[in-house]
DNA sequence: AAATGTGTTACACTCTTTCTATAACAGAAG
DNA sequence: CTTCTGTTATAGAAAGAGTGTAACACATTT
Protein backbone atom coordinates (compact mmCIF):
# COMPACT_ATOMS: atom_id res chain seq x y z
CA UNK A 1 0.00 0.00 0.00
CA UNK A 2 1.97 3.22 -1.41
CA UNK A 3 0.56 6.70 -0.25
CA UNK A 4 1.90 9.58 -1.44
CA UNK A 5 0.59 13.26 0.35
CA UNK A 6 1.05 16.67 -1.52
CA UNK A 7 1.38 18.50 1.20
CA UNK A 8 1.24 21.52 -0.58
CA UNK A 9 -2.65 20.31 -1.57
CA UNK A 10 -5.66 22.84 -0.49
CA UNK A 11 -7.09 19.20 0.20
CA UNK A 12 -6.77 18.17 3.87
CA UNK A 13 -4.15 15.35 4.43
CA UNK A 14 -6.74 12.90 6.14
CA UNK A 15 -8.70 13.54 2.94
CA UNK A 16 -5.74 12.42 0.79
CA UNK A 17 -5.07 9.53 2.76
CA UNK A 18 -9.17 8.46 2.65
CA UNK A 19 -9.12 8.94 -0.88
CA UNK A 20 -5.96 6.73 -1.50
CA UNK A 21 -7.44 3.79 0.65
CA UNK A 22 -10.74 3.94 -1.62
CA UNK A 23 -8.62 3.55 -4.72
CA UNK A 24 -6.95 0.92 -3.29
CA UNK A 25 -10.14 -1.58 -2.39
CA UNK A 26 -11.22 0.00 -5.84
CA UNK A 27 -8.26 -1.36 -7.93
CA UNK A 28 -8.43 -4.41 -5.26
CA UNK A 29 -5.06 -3.63 -4.62
CA UNK A 30 -6.67 -3.89 -0.79
CA UNK A 31 -9.42 -6.77 -0.73
CA UNK A 32 -11.80 -7.48 1.89
CA UNK A 33 -10.75 -8.67 4.87
CA UNK A 34 -7.08 -7.03 4.14
CA UNK A 35 -5.38 -5.67 7.53
CA UNK A 36 -4.43 -1.81 7.13
CA UNK A 37 -1.18 -0.84 8.92
CA UNK A 38 -2.18 0.25 12.72
CA UNK A 39 -2.36 4.24 12.90
CA UNK A 40 1.35 5.00 14.14
CA UNK A 41 2.99 2.52 11.55
CA UNK A 42 0.62 4.03 8.91
CA UNK A 43 1.68 7.95 10.23
CA UNK A 44 5.25 6.62 10.50
CA UNK A 45 5.94 5.24 6.95
CA UNK A 46 4.46 8.84 5.40
CA UNK A 47 5.22 10.89 8.01
CA UNK A 48 2.24 12.67 9.23
CA UNK A 49 0.88 12.69 13.09
CA UNK A 50 -1.06 9.59 14.49
CA UNK A 51 -4.28 11.32 14.84
CA UNK A 52 -4.63 12.52 11.33
CA UNK A 53 -4.37 8.81 10.22
CA UNK A 54 -6.92 8.24 13.32
CA UNK A 55 -9.39 10.68 11.12
CA UNK A 56 -9.17 9.09 7.88
CA UNK A 57 -9.58 5.09 9.45
CA UNK A 58 -12.80 6.80 11.34
CA UNK A 59 -14.30 8.77 8.45
CA UNK A 60 -13.64 5.45 6.41
CA UNK A 61 -15.56 3.50 9.10
CA UNK A 62 -18.31 5.97 9.09
CA UNK A 63 -18.55 5.70 5.44
CA UNK A 64 -18.89 2.00 5.44
CA UNK A 65 -15.13 0.80 4.32
CA UNK A 66 -13.57 -0.02 7.03
CA UNK A 67 -14.33 -2.43 10.59
CA UNK A 68 -11.88 -0.92 13.49
CA UNK A 69 -11.45 -3.11 16.78
CA UNK A 70 -9.05 -3.61 19.29
CA UNK A 71 -7.37 -5.79 17.24
CA UNK A 72 -6.49 -3.60 14.12
CA UNK A 73 -7.86 -2.15 11.22
CA UNK A 74 -9.70 -4.68 8.68
CA UNK A 75 -11.45 -4.11 5.29
CA UNK A 76 -14.81 -4.53 5.17
CA UNK A 77 -17.17 -2.64 2.87
CA UNK A 78 -20.52 -1.99 3.45
CA UNK A 79 -23.24 -3.15 1.13
CA UNK A 80 -25.88 -0.55 1.34
CA UNK A 81 -27.16 -0.20 -2.36
CA UNK A 82 -29.47 2.45 -1.99
CA UNK A 83 -26.90 4.38 0.02
CA UNK A 84 -24.05 4.05 -2.35
CA UNK A 85 -27.01 4.63 -5.11
CA UNK A 86 -27.78 8.34 -3.17
CA UNK A 87 -23.79 9.00 -2.57
CA UNK A 88 -23.07 8.17 -6.05
CA UNK A 89 -25.61 10.67 -7.34
CA UNK A 90 -24.41 13.44 -4.64
CA UNK A 91 -21.32 13.28 -5.98
CA UNK A 92 -21.98 13.65 -9.55
CA UNK A 93 -24.82 15.83 -9.46
CA UNK A 94 -22.39 19.25 -9.04
CA UNK A 95 -19.39 17.81 -11.45
CA UNK A 96 -22.09 17.18 -14.29
CA UNK A 97 -23.64 20.63 -14.21
CA UNK A 98 -20.12 22.31 -14.39
CA UNK A 99 -19.83 19.79 -17.68
CA UNK A 100 -23.34 20.81 -18.67
CA UNK A 101 -22.61 23.85 -18.68
CA UNK A 102 -19.74 23.47 -21.17
CA UNK A 103 -19.60 21.61 -24.37
CA UNK A 104 -19.11 18.32 -23.37
CA UNK A 105 -21.74 15.84 -25.01
CA UNK A 106 -23.54 13.34 -23.19
CA UNK A 107 -21.47 10.38 -25.43
CA UNK A 108 -18.78 12.07 -24.34
CA UNK A 109 -19.36 11.20 -20.36
CA UNK A 110 -20.63 7.91 -20.98
CA UNK A 111 -17.15 7.08 -22.56
CA UNK A 112 -15.13 9.24 -19.65
CA UNK A 113 -17.34 6.96 -17.15
CA UNK A 114 -16.32 3.77 -19.03
CA UNK A 115 -12.82 4.85 -19.07
CA UNK A 116 -12.31 5.61 -15.67
CA UNK A 117 -14.51 2.22 -14.70
CA UNK A 118 -12.35 0.35 -16.62
CA UNK A 119 -9.31 0.83 -14.36
CA UNK A 120 -11.09 -0.12 -11.10
CA UNK A 121 -11.70 -4.18 -10.72
CA UNK B 1 -32.48 33.37 -8.86
CA UNK B 2 -33.36 31.87 -5.53
CA UNK B 3 -30.24 31.19 -3.08
CA UNK B 4 -31.02 28.43 -0.31
CA UNK B 5 -28.12 28.21 1.86
CA UNK B 6 -28.07 25.67 5.05
CA UNK B 7 -25.51 27.45 7.40
CA UNK B 8 -25.49 24.15 9.83
CA UNK B 9 -24.07 22.27 6.81
CA UNK B 10 -20.41 21.15 7.02
CA UNK B 11 -19.67 22.71 2.99
CA UNK B 12 -18.64 26.05 3.19
CA UNK B 13 -21.00 29.17 2.47
CA UNK B 14 -18.99 30.50 -0.61
CA UNK B 15 -19.21 26.74 -2.04
CA UNK B 16 -23.17 26.67 -1.19
CA UNK B 17 -23.74 29.93 -3.63
CA UNK B 18 -21.28 28.82 -6.34
CA UNK B 19 -22.92 25.66 -6.61
CA UNK B 20 -26.13 26.77 -6.96
CA UNK B 21 -25.13 29.21 -9.39
CA UNK B 22 -23.47 26.67 -11.66
CA UNK B 23 -27.00 24.67 -11.08
CA UNK B 24 -28.60 28.00 -12.44
CA UNK B 25 -26.37 28.03 -15.70
CA UNK B 26 -26.60 24.09 -15.93
CA UNK B 27 -31.22 24.42 -15.48
CA UNK B 28 -30.87 27.39 -18.06
CA UNK B 29 -32.09 29.67 -14.84
CA UNK B 30 -29.12 31.54 -15.84
CA UNK B 31 -28.14 32.46 -19.77
CA UNK B 32 -24.75 33.71 -20.80
CA UNK B 33 -25.04 37.46 -20.85
CA UNK B 34 -27.32 37.39 -17.94
CA UNK B 35 -26.20 40.09 -15.09
CA UNK B 36 -25.72 38.75 -11.39
CA UNK B 37 -26.97 41.14 -8.54
CA UNK B 38 -23.89 43.14 -7.31
CA UNK B 39 -22.29 41.38 -4.56
CA UNK B 40 -23.63 43.47 -1.86
CA UNK B 41 -27.46 43.24 -3.09
CA UNK B 42 -26.43 39.38 -3.03
CA UNK B 43 -25.54 39.46 0.03
CA UNK B 44 -28.22 41.08 1.47
CA UNK B 45 -30.88 39.10 -0.11
CA UNK B 46 -29.72 35.98 1.28
CA UNK B 47 -28.41 37.37 4.45
CA UNK B 48 -24.65 37.13 4.57
CA UNK B 49 -21.76 39.59 4.11
CA UNK B 50 -20.04 41.30 0.91
CA UNK B 51 -16.81 39.53 1.24
CA UNK B 52 -17.99 35.77 1.04
CA UNK B 53 -20.51 36.88 -1.97
CA UNK B 54 -17.59 38.40 -3.26
CA UNK B 55 -15.41 35.35 -2.23
CA UNK B 56 -17.88 32.86 -4.80
CA UNK B 57 -18.16 35.23 -7.55
CA UNK B 58 -13.94 35.52 -7.91
CA UNK B 59 -13.96 31.22 -7.62
CA UNK B 60 -16.71 31.10 -10.19
CA UNK B 61 -14.58 33.59 -12.53
CA UNK B 62 -11.44 31.47 -11.91
CA UNK B 63 -13.59 28.72 -13.04
CA UNK B 64 -14.52 30.29 -15.61
CA UNK B 65 -18.25 30.98 -15.43
CA UNK B 66 -18.11 34.53 -14.77
CA UNK B 67 -16.76 38.02 -16.12
CA UNK B 68 -16.36 40.61 -13.32
CA UNK B 69 -15.46 43.66 -14.33
CA UNK B 70 -16.53 47.55 -12.87
CA UNK B 71 -19.85 47.32 -14.40
CA UNK B 72 -21.14 44.42 -12.95
CA UNK B 73 -21.01 41.05 -13.08
CA UNK B 74 -21.95 38.52 -16.52
CA UNK B 75 -22.41 35.05 -16.74
CA UNK B 76 -19.84 33.82 -19.69
CA UNK B 77 -18.92 30.52 -20.01
CA UNK B 78 -15.41 29.58 -20.73
CA UNK B 79 -15.26 26.76 -23.01
CA UNK B 80 -12.03 25.43 -23.35
CA UNK B 81 -13.01 21.47 -23.88
CA UNK B 82 -10.06 19.97 -22.82
CA UNK B 83 -9.51 22.06 -19.21
CA UNK B 84 -13.68 20.98 -18.99
CA UNK B 85 -12.64 17.32 -19.86
CA UNK B 86 -9.69 16.96 -17.66
CA UNK B 87 -11.65 18.55 -14.16
CA UNK B 88 -14.88 16.33 -15.31
CA UNK B 89 -12.45 13.70 -14.71
CA UNK B 90 -11.18 14.73 -11.68
CA UNK B 91 -14.59 15.05 -10.08
CA UNK B 92 -15.38 11.46 -11.36
CA UNK B 93 -12.54 9.84 -10.27
CA UNK B 94 -13.07 8.91 -6.48
CA UNK B 95 -16.99 9.43 -6.44
CA UNK B 96 -16.58 6.24 -9.56
CA UNK B 97 -13.80 4.55 -6.98
CA UNK B 98 -16.59 4.72 -4.06
CA UNK B 99 -19.18 3.47 -6.08
CA UNK B 100 -16.92 0.44 -7.79
CA UNK B 101 -15.76 -0.76 -4.49
CA UNK B 102 -20.02 -1.61 -3.66
CA UNK B 103 -22.59 -3.61 -5.90
CA UNK B 104 -22.93 -0.64 -8.11
CA UNK B 105 -22.63 -1.84 -11.81
CA UNK B 106 -21.79 0.10 -14.71
CA UNK B 107 -25.15 0.01 -16.67
CA UNK B 108 -26.84 1.58 -13.40
CA UNK B 109 -24.01 4.20 -13.54
CA UNK B 110 -24.83 4.82 -16.97
CA UNK B 111 -28.44 5.09 -16.20
CA UNK B 112 -27.97 7.33 -13.49
CA UNK B 113 -25.71 9.87 -15.39
CA UNK B 114 -28.73 10.21 -18.00
CA UNK B 115 -31.07 10.71 -15.14
CA UNK B 116 -29.44 13.68 -13.64
CA UNK B 117 -28.31 15.06 -17.47
CA UNK B 118 -31.69 14.35 -18.42
CA UNK B 119 -32.45 17.79 -15.39
CA UNK B 120 -29.87 19.76 -17.29
CA UNK B 121 -30.74 22.33 -20.60
C1' DA C 1 -20.49 68.45 -11.61
C1' DA C 2 -22.55 65.51 -8.13
C1' DA C 3 -24.41 61.37 -6.49
C1' DT C 4 -24.78 56.60 -6.82
C1' DG C 5 -23.34 51.86 -7.69
C1' DT C 6 -19.72 48.71 -9.32
C1' DG C 7 -15.76 45.55 -7.98
C1' DT C 8 -11.60 45.77 -5.13
C1' DT C 9 -8.59 46.24 -1.25
C1' DA C 10 -7.24 46.83 3.51
C1' DC C 11 -7.58 45.92 8.55
C1' DA C 12 -9.36 43.65 12.42
C1' DC C 13 -11.73 40.24 14.81
C1' DT C 14 -14.06 35.69 15.97
C1' DC C 15 -14.75 30.93 15.20
C1' DT C 16 -13.81 26.47 13.22
C1' DT C 17 -10.87 23.20 11.07
C1' DT C 18 -6.53 21.02 10.36
C1' DC C 19 -2.37 19.21 12.05
C1' DT C 20 0.89 18.35 15.43
C1' DA C 21 2.70 16.85 20.11
C1' DT C 22 2.64 14.37 24.34
C1' DA C 23 0.48 11.51 27.45
C1' DA C 24 -2.36 8.21 29.39
C1' DC C 25 -5.99 4.46 29.36
C1' DA C 26 -8.43 -0.26 28.55
C1' DG C 27 -8.35 -4.37 26.14
C1' DA C 28 -6.31 -7.99 23.11
C1' DA C 29 -2.14 -10.80 21.93
C1' DG C 30 2.45 -12.50 22.40
C1' DC D 1 4.11 -9.04 31.84
C1' DT D 2 5.20 -6.76 28.04
C1' DT D 3 3.70 -5.14 23.66
C1' DC D 4 0.43 -3.48 20.46
C1' DT D 5 -4.24 -2.04 19.38
C1' DG D 6 -7.66 1.87 19.13
C1' DT D 7 -9.25 5.69 22.06
C1' DT D 8 -9.37 9.81 24.76
C1' DA D 9 -7.56 14.02 26.82
C1' DT D 10 -5.13 18.31 26.66
C1' DA D 11 -2.57 21.77 24.41
C1' DG D 12 -0.79 24.48 20.88
C1' DA D 13 0.22 26.45 15.98
C1' DA D 14 -1.47 27.46 11.59
C1' DA D 15 -4.83 28.16 8.09
C1' DG D 16 -9.59 28.79 6.44
C1' DA D 17 -14.21 30.76 6.90
C1' DG D 18 -17.15 34.46 7.97
C1' DT D 19 -18.25 39.02 9.56
C1' DG D 20 -17.72 44.18 10.09
C1' DT D 21 -16.23 48.68 8.76
C1' DA D 22 -13.97 51.58 5.78
C1' DA D 23 -11.95 53.41 1.87
C1' DC D 24 -10.51 53.52 -3.15
C1' DA D 25 -10.95 53.87 -8.45
C1' DC D 26 -13.96 53.65 -12.06
C1' DA D 27 -18.55 53.78 -14.52
C1' DT D 28 -23.15 55.15 -14.74
C1' DT D 29 -26.89 58.11 -13.76
C1' DT D 30 -29.05 62.34 -12.48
Amino acid sequence: MYVELDFNSNEAIYIQLRNQIIMGIATSVLQEGDTLPSVRQMAESIGINMHTVNKAYALLQDEGFLAIGRRGTVIVVDDDHEKALKTLRDDLTIALAKASCRSITRAEVHELIDDILGEYD
